[in-house]
DNA sequence: GGCGACTCTAAGCGCTTGCTCAGCTTCGTT
DNA sequence: AACGAAGCTGAGCAAGCGCTTAGAGTCGCC
């Protein structure tokens, strides 16, 4: 896990906004439990379980289980487009943003895959009011990257004849880093994010100025 | 839909293997519900009911129903597979077989992706037995995939750094399309098809001859 | 030291789940 | 006409589900 996702003391800093402790507790089993089965293959007894805890205490912090996993949805989409938008205000060339935008963003789904898996791949047990909401915001990821991606065609730098279903493509590449990365497997999340901006600058027909 | 996935009559051919018919209405019915609400969501009563059938009905067929789902995985991976291997085998450079298998295995994503939805996004739902089988078969596509990317590279025409780690990037980029994918969107699946060609091309460093 | 607010548990309710089974119908065969 | 096999249904079982409730323990605050 790199500096950014932890604390000077250590701790993951991911759920720090998720109070008092017996939630986030709660909270992150849940995540934990959601990517390893999904959230229906879930049960309220296993998350309670994981967290210490009996069932019932798991509805004094969520009203419902579906509540977990829109808080935990939430969060990540928060996160993700965060990421996102530093990258694209940075200073800097559109490819120099691009890159960026997705070293970082592949570096998250990798390192946090657990968390990721459940953010983009959970959407749709979400209720109908809750994913519209989560909708919204993946909206606005899209549009994060697809400016960046104008940016770099009306400045020349970039050959690109959809820049929307360029995006689509993009972030489908990143965001499924989150399903195969293994922790145990050859790279690190540094090295996947890298190769990565790489490949995308690549795909947008980028030529480095060497 | 292309003529390839119909019989002349036009009657789909994906489950013409699945005899009697009873049996096969209860396994398309299958897909359609495990690839709106997911295996773990989706009842046997639903599945049935969809088929036209009392939910008895379906144990007269399949002893349960992860036994359903592993038909659907096992015949689905045997296609995407084969037409990965026809690909492979057909004549050219590695850059048009390679071409050609991004453009034949995307277009069947996107045409079929209720099926593919299921087929690749359902796998841990599987037990043990039945989901080391279908990792096997997941095992050689993505060698079939990775022989043609070092025959590139062997051949001068693809400049690429690291074959496993690119071959994992576009298969996964390939899959995905499954996931997003829209019968009533901008584009058709030859169109993405066609597109998604492209992009690999990109990534793999090959520069056209024009 | 007493009280309300908060956190948690033991027990369990009502319901749905995957699956079973006895029995009815519909066959092709003799 | 008789019969066994196969396909299917209505009814329902045991288990597990999400969630609730009554009450106990613990805390800060006056």
């Amino acid at each position: 896990m790199s500096a950014a996702e932890q604390t000077p003391g250590g701790e993951d800093v991911t759920w720090g906004e998720v109070a008092p402790e017996a939630a986030r507790r709660l909270l992150v089993a849940a995540v934990e439990a959601f990517a390893e089965r999904g959230y229906h293959a879930t049960t309220t007894r296993d998350i309670a379980g994981r967290a210490g805890m009996s069932p019932a205490a798991l509805y004094i912090h969520y009203k419902t289980k579906e509540e977990l996993l829109h808080r935990i949805s939430r969060i990540g989409h928060d996160r993700a487009l965060e990421i996102l938008r530093a990258a694209e205000l940075r200073d800097g060339a559109p490819a120099d943003r691009l890159a960026d935008a997705v070293r970082s963003f592949v570096r998250w789904h990798a390192e946090r895959h657990t968390t990721a898996r459940v953010v983009q791949y959970e959407l749709d047990a979400l209720g109908p009011e809750h994913r519209a909401e989560i909708v919204e915001l993946r909206r606005e990821t899209e549009a994060t990257v697809r400016r960046i991606i104008e940016e770099g065609v009306a400045a020349g730098e970039f050959d690109v004849a959809d820049p929307a279903g360029t995006t689509v493509a993009v972030l489908s590449l990143c965001i499924d880093v989150a399903r195969w990365f293994n922790a145990q497997g050859r790279r690190t999340p540094d090295e996947v994010g890298a190769f990565y901006a790489d490949l995308v600058l690549r795909m947008v027909g980028y030529r480095a100025q060497k």
